[in-house]
DNA sequence: CTTTTTTCGATGCGCTTGTATCGGATCATA
DNA sequence: TATGATCCGATACAAGCGCATCGAAAAAAG
């Protein structure tokens, strides 16, 4: 058996350089060199990775995804939530909303990605799959939270998650624009949330 | 004296073409010999009328906040709201609100550009000041129509200004993405309005 | 009708991009 | 240690990009 190395790793560190390079420079940065470059990797092992630039981009989109997950699910450990369906639906709003100036490169990379969804139909499919998961389980977190008496009653779970979902991602693009500031988008996801308890 | 063309109208033209391949496939689609086959000139037309295509994407830019005051101005027009802070306030918040399929387009487009705004410095200055336009606009209503009683007392109106303009990006993305559609945004944004009145 | 100035459409150029190719280095196995 | 499959890094290549150039066409002025 010849050298074996960690593909699974290789395109986390690829799709690393990547994100980093789209938070800087915009779409047009990433080129297959630069992104050698940046993982500390050659152009030959890159394509060895991915057989063409868009599958790279695939999975760079679900990877970015999968990081929110894991950022979630860090806040919902770390806060103690338990199974408090407030506490989890708290946590998660947080969790992808742009707090504090360590969010701004995963937003701007998320706002490039899903510009990028809106005018290409394959990163579509992905973009809209995590966002529909993203609205299932906070539909779901509204409707536990109106039941067990955590959340206002009357409270519609779809339309609550939708709207939630609309606020964090206005947020995010204000907050990049300069209208909004980490702090103010801190204090209006707080409100908002403020505004669902009875 | 030679040959006189409407540079102005011609720059309008192009601009429009470039709004149209970009919602139709994102930025890379939008390439000299793209826009002049879809503006019906020759590239060398597009040449003389921006000296490089940099100078032609701020334009377009621009171009695309002044079709958005021209929506709002014609739906506070058509609705007769006269001088009433609150109904001002209402046309705007909807004319930046994609309310039907017609609205899509430059939805896309205006992703897009806020996109490579987060990206780029020179067309982050546009942005940034159309946006921050847009809130000292709001800003403005809001404040009036607290004092003419129309809205809410004690809302702040810079507050109140982010988190309409924060709702109303958010709904634009969501419609693109597939988790709202322009139906559920039209309501969303009418249960906001709703909730500032008093 | 001739002249002159601007616009037009086309072509060429240098550069960068994503992808394909290939000899040599590398390491588990026999 | 010899072997051979696998990975590496560099280079080659075609395509497409923005931009520069240039002769021909067109129209107002003499």
């Amino acid at each position: 058996m010849p050298k074996q190395v960690d593909h699974k790793a290789r395109r986390r560190q690829i799709a690393e350089a990547v994100t980093a390079l789209i938070s800087e420079g915009g779409l047009e940065a990433a080129t297959l060199r630069e992104i050698a470059a940046r993982a500390g990797v050659s152009m030959g092992a890159v394509q060895r990775c991915f057989s063409t630039k868009e599958e790279m981009m695939v999975f760079v989109h679900e990877h970015l995804g999968e990081l929110a997950t894991a950022q979630i699910e860090g806040r919902i450990a770390a806060s103690g939530a338990g199974d408090d369906p407030v506490a989890i639906l708290t946590e998660t709003v947080r969790g992808i909303t742009p707090l504090t100036a360590e969010d701004l490169p995963w937003t701007r990379a998320w706002l490039v990605f899903a510009a990028q969804a809106a005018t290409d139909p394959r990163l579509a499919a992905v973009q809209r799959e995590a966002n529909r998961g993203l609205f299932r389980l906070l539909s779901v977190l509204v409707r536990a939270g109106v039941d067990a008496g955590g959340l206002r009653a009357g409270l519609d779970p779809e339309t609550t998650a939708r709207d939630l979902l609309a606020l964090t991602d206005g947020l995010g693009v204000q907050v990049l624009v300069g209208v909004h500031t980490v702090a103010t988008a801190r204090e209006s996801v707080e409100r908002a949330l403020a505004a669902l308890r009875p």
